[in-house]
DNA sequence: GACTTATTTAAGTATTTGCTTAAATACTTT
DNA sequence: AAAGTATTTAAGCAAATACTTAAATAAGTC
């Protein structure tokens, strides 16, 4: 009778991986959230605008637009990833809409700019 | 006579703008760099499997089938992803194969597990 | 050498992603 | 209210992603 098992080899050390599930399944709250900023991160584009809005403070679409040498629409529908992400904030001035990081999640993403400007400096 | 410009607002600093691709320009290879490793670290599955490797030093294929109770051939594969971005590096012994963090991008890597020690601790 | 175990590779597929272009919305100025 | 500016929404699409199942490697055991 075989056990349900997707892996069947002999030398499983049961109790350890019984411990690791009970690890994983008190951190998974914690992995759901930090893997959907990090995903968001994790793209080339948005990346850009996170941290060219680190240096600025505040950027309108336009001016990503501009900087990144993309379209409007492009680069709105990316700020509106980051923004239901909650990682990003707007705020409209007439009819100018400024984005700026957002504190909710700025204990993950600013470290990450530490990497940027570390490698600046070396240069 | 219009000027190539994906935005044609009134009040755009150029100055500013023309600093902000410079910055953009002298970042890109660490934003890429470092957008490539978090794309990594922002699925779910490839996160747990840091996580787990984080916590226990090394685990097999076949362990980690178990613990995260996905198929092999899905958890190789993003074994091996994680082995091309040069975040995780593998021993053979034996017919097992066993992952292990690798130093290359551990310290992108581990000061996000922090985010979730921390959030474990307040539980 | 045949059999089991651990892992990878390959092919197929449904879903998601990141753009494109065109149209819609909203605010400002005239 | 008509025209211009800033932005978003919508629809479409090619490419990437994360699995699936089946077959191929590779190492250890009988």
């Amino acid at each position: 009778m075989k056990e349900d098992k997707t892996c069947i080899r002999v030398y499983a050390d049961e109790h350890r991986l019984k411990l690791c599930a009970e690890k994983l399944n008190s951190a998974e709250t914690m992995i759901q959230t930090l893997s959907q900023v990090l995903s968001l991160a994790g793209s080339e584009t948005r990346l850009r605008i996170l941290y060219l809005l680190e240096e600025e403070g505040e950027l309108c679409v336009c001016d990503l637009s501009d900087v990144l040498q993309m379209t409007m629409p492009a680069v709105s529908q990316q700020l509106r990833k980051l923004k239901d992400g909650g990682i990003i904030q707007s705020k409209k001035v007439g009819q100018t809409i400024f984005y700026s990081l957002k504190q909710e999640h700025l204990e993950i993403i600013k470290p990450l700019f530490k990497h940027i400007s570390s490698k600046l400096e070396q240069a």
